[in-house]
DNA sequence: TAGATGGTTCGTGTAAGGCAAATCATTTGT
DNA sequence: ACAAATGATTTGCCTTACACGAACCATCTA
């Protein structure tokens, strides 16, 4: 029975903020990246990649939230530069298992370093600590497939 | 395997994800904010003018840190539903102080409350608790002006 | 009075990405 | 065994978000 606190504050969504963000790392990264040969989308296919080991394509496609046939021609473009690879998966040989090759993360691991100076300067109001939380709090929210399932969408088959 | 030690890890940068998470973010957003005639990038613009009270197109065009003839386009789409407000400064009348609109803080909230559901399927991960934390670590690092300066970015062509 | 400067308009160009076939290889249902 | 469904790929069209340049007006500043 205790009175209830203003609890009437702007809700406090964090969408906007992150779009904001995302578009100011986003545009600095891409001169940054452009020597590498990445661009921004890349670096987030990879780093999705390695979150989630390999997956066929069309989980691929759902966990970025993107049409599968431009995803085609993402994996195409990193698939060119031995970034990934694409296996025919052997129990069902139509689908492609995607995976990092060891190219490809030296690759990210590259362009992740070479983002720190962009990171200092859009999150140069964070402290190393602050920066970590907001790392696996990002980490936490992304493991996370989108829609239904993406966790094992893969593995789906039988039944 | 990696029997590696516990060094090394790969830095992690959050970039990837965080362009990943909004662009899961903005695509759910987009039909839920389509009934409220604004779309993500006024969202945007919205938030961050909510965050810095009026300042010039200029400061803004830095602070989302696009091009200013396109900030014109996405202001007068704003103004046209009376959610900002262009006021000629009185220091220099050749600037245009730009604000929210009594209406524009209602609608930007309404927007907001919306988004409830979006949030709940994209940030499912996270607890109330950690929501917070990732409000707080976005707004503290956007509250930063991008470039050089943004808090005063108006008078300061003379040297 | 002659520049700069802020804002506005218009026009052009590009990249991201959705959407709709058509194709091929493979799996599955009957 | 064969027809239908499915994963991947390709091609083509179309929209949107932007960047960028040029011209223009109002205003400030030297």
């Amino acid at each position: 029975m205790a009175p209830l606190p203003v609890e009437n504050q702007p809700a406090h969504r964090s969408g906007a903020l992150l779009d904001h963000l995302a578009r100011r790392i986003r545009l600095r990264a891409e001169s940054v990246l452009a020597p590498l040969g990445l661009r921004p989308r890349h670096l987030v296919a990879l780093t999705v990649l390695r979150g989630r080991g390999g997956c066929s394509q069309q989980a691929l496609a759902t966990m970025l939230e993107m049409d599968g046939t431009n995803v085609v021609g993402l994996l195409n473009e990193l698939e060119a530069e031995a970034l990934i690879e694409r296996r025919r998966s052997p129990e069902d040989r139509r689908r492609h298992v995607v995976e990092l090759t060891d190219a490809g993360v030296d690759r990210l691991c590259t362009a992740e370093c070479a983002l720190a100076a962009v990171e200092n300067e859009v999150l140069g109001a964070l402290d190393e600590t602050q920066r970590e939380t907001l790392y696996s709090l990002l980490e936490q929210a992304a493991a996370n497939g989108g829609p239904p399932n993406c966790t094992e969408a893969v593995n789906d088959r039988e039944r």
